[in-house]
DNA sequence: CGCGGTCTGTAACCAATGTTACGATAGCCT
DNA sequence: AGGCTATCGTAACATTGGTTACAGACCGCG
């Protein structure tokens, strides 16, 4: 592993806070692993066994469901460098739940079990760390799992919005995303975004100017989003 | 903490291959606070913090997600002895994603973050059981999300009567849940279910007596289970 | 300029499921 | 027996969202 991979894997959140040589010395005794893979490629598929922790150390990967048909479920994007599905590793059926595809050039780091089980033991930092990371995964999982069993899509579409909104303080927000990419994130399709987009603007809660999204009534936009009280 | 509860402590998977003198030295360190709850009390509610890991001792309790308008979805059963919510524990946002109800009588121990920790540490023993406990619960909520979105109410239902009858090796089921308990398992509502329920019999694929399910057509009820090639 | 590609809006149709309401049955208590 | 309650089946209707198809807008390029 060369010094660079050694830095970017100490930037990683599992890694920042472990002592620098716990760390240089258990690399020497389990050696990890280095791939790259290009944008695009399939990583790592949905079944398969997941027997060695991937650390991405450049790049970003998405990780997403498909159904026997290839319809499909964007879960989330991972931006370098953070670790993927730590929670998974340890499973009792370790195979991965979704697939991973690379979104642009990647280099990614494997790190056997044995490894990660020995950095918990010698390093409390680290420890706390991945415990942080795993906890944070299933929270994330049950989240999604909620919005997708309660929230219709008017409701993440007017979520999504004001989300963007507060940050930028105006009533305004330009999606960045092409409306397939909205419809990916929110595991719906295309003409299913437009039309609730549609329908937001006849309310009058919204204008639309391509991209450029106005909120012409944040209350209402609100309450929306929360329980739905009557869409009369 | 009584002997008894001690035994109770140490059948449960966490702590099964702790070393005992490990556990006792930690348990005067770190006491454990214990409590009881009687049929349907509300143990801990969605949203509230977790800060202490909840390990069930006696009974069972059952894991619920409500909407604000209170309909719910059963997420997950579980029986003494078993840590309950073992994955939020330690997540950067550590509020509890389900509700918490006694489902009989229950007795619990609650253990400290620091404490798990320090298991964590101690023992290797423990430190793979958690990471193999919270690995599950991500790999179980994953499962539960691609169900939820790829999974028609007919699917899931087929399967779950193919479950049931594996285990009885006839081609017969007598459900122990009512109507409305499936329709929570599968986070649909009472009639819909009703309503599978009749379209499968009207196929001839099963008979209903009551809770009692024959199944005529195996093969058929798992085409249906799989990838649904037209339901003509 | 014209051409093709991508992104978009929209409509028509359909499948799945929730909602509400009602009637039937069975068990249980008095 | 009579009444209460839980459970269940079912039908009518509403809502949500997927599918398909098509047309317009925009953009880059030859």
């Amino acid at each position: 592993m060369t010094g660079e991979d050694l830095a970017l894997l100490r930037r990683c959140r599992l890694f920042r806070k472990m002592d620098e040589r716990n760390l240089s010395l258990l690399l020497t005794r389990f050696p990890c692993r280095l791939r790259g893979f290009s944008p695009g490629a399939l990583i790592h598929s949905r079944g398969e066994e997941y027997l060695s922790l991937l650390v991405l150390l450049r790049g970003s990967v998405s990780a997403e469901m498909h159904d026997p048909a290839g319809k499909a479920l964007h879960v989330e994007t991972i931006q370098a460098p953070e670790a993927i599905a730590s929670g998974i590793l340890f499973a009792p059926e370790n195979r991965l739940p979704v697939s991973i595809y690379a979104a642009q050039a990647v280099r990614l780091a494997a790190l056997s079990r044995s490894a990660v089980l020995e950095c918990c033991q010698r390093d409390r930092g680290f420890l706390e760390a991945l415990l942080q990371d795993m906890g944070g995964r299933a929270a994330f999982l049950a989240e999604k799992l909620w919005l997708s069993r309660f929230s219709s899509l008017r409701q993440k579409l007017a979520s999504y919005l004001l989300e963007r909104c507060d940050r930028g303080a105006a009533d305004a927000v330009v999606l960045s995303a092409t409306r397939q990419e909205l419809a990916d994130v929110f595991g719906a399709a295309r003409p299913s975004v437009s039309r609730v987009f549609g329908e937001l603007e006849g309310r009058r809660l919204i204008s639309r100017h391509g991209r450029r999204i106005d909120i012409l009534d944040r209350p209402a936009l609100e309450a929306l989003r929360n329980g739905e009280p009557r869409p009369d």
